[in-house]
DNA sequence: CCTTGACCTCAAGTGAACTTGAGCATTTAC
DNA sequence: GTAAATGCTCAAGTTCACTTGAGGTCAAGG
């Protein structure tokens, strides 16, 4: 058997995570995974790469900056390969931010629907006139964190 | 009384909105709101601007663009200020956008679950390794629009 | 009147997360 | 052994949604 089982090339590993190449590239480029390189200087990635490659992704879809990706990623185990439970409990502290995010969308959704029902839109009880809530779903550059309240001019 | 209770300062908007001034400035730019001028030059803003203005913000905690957003406004009428009943039928298009955004929130919420529960983490099971999902909510540019699939290199 | 805070324009800058392009090297399949 | 596919670097470009800065004007209170 080739050593391609073993290593994947940047091709490789982008058709099985469904991440470009130059995406890949850049992720390399930030430290957030790592290769190793063949004698003529081409890029061999460890198939452990396609579960961090995973987990920045869906990391983002819960609404982490590449810089929170990069702090979380530092918690892995330093000196072994990091095993399922090591991701397990990574993974396990998006659950709060997923639960807020979840409850503030439904938050929202019920708003409008009564919004809509009564067609009061009034300042004091439309979603669309409380500030607030949108404010907190909507950081500055990262959509959907929600600790960080708007900024006023 | 002063006209000031008709007509909003720029300064005045974006207190009650929680936007700043310079945001305001792009919105108007960019055709999302409209002012009249002082023979001095200064912006004056219409109270209905304020709706325009929270509907804007709601509709990018839902996701749209301010693309989609000026799409959206175009649909209201033209020759009259709109009323509540327009505003309402406006806002009921984001539901299906909504509920669709809460339930793959859900999905990933619960997939996660499991994964931490049984320590699978296997590339058939578990979230993090299931690309299409994640794929889908998050387009390239626009964080949680749900409608194009990731590109490939 | 006059000062002070709010407002004006316009161009340029920001940051996140990538993508694109030019020009060149490596690998693999025939 | 060679051609096509894939890979390389590095700098610059892109999009979105604003913000910042410079240099100047307007308006409301005292």
């Amino acid at each position: 058997m080739p050593a391609t089982t073993l290593e994947l090339t940047i091709g490789a590993l982008s058709e099985r995570t469904g991440v470009t190449v130059s995406a890949l590239r850049f992720y390399e480029a930030e430290g957030l995974i790592a290769s190793t390189r063949t004698a003529g200087g081409q890029r061999r990635f460890h198939r452990e790469m396609l579960r961090r490659v995973s987990f920045i992704r869906v990391a983002q879809t819960v609404g982490l900056s590449l810089e929170e990706v990069r702090t979380a990623l530092a918690s892995l185990p330093e000196g072994r390969t990091p095993d399922e439970k090591d991701w397990a409990t990574l993974s396990a502290s998006w659950r709060p931010r997923l639960d807020q995010q979840i409850a503030m969308m439904e938050r929202l959704r019920d708003r409008l629907e009564r919004c809509i029902g009564c067609g009061c839109l009034s300042l004091k009880v439309c979603a669309m006139f409380n500030p607030e809530d949108v404010a907190a779903l909507r950081g500055p550059g990262a959509r959907f964190v929600i600790d960080e309240p708007a900024k006023r001019s």
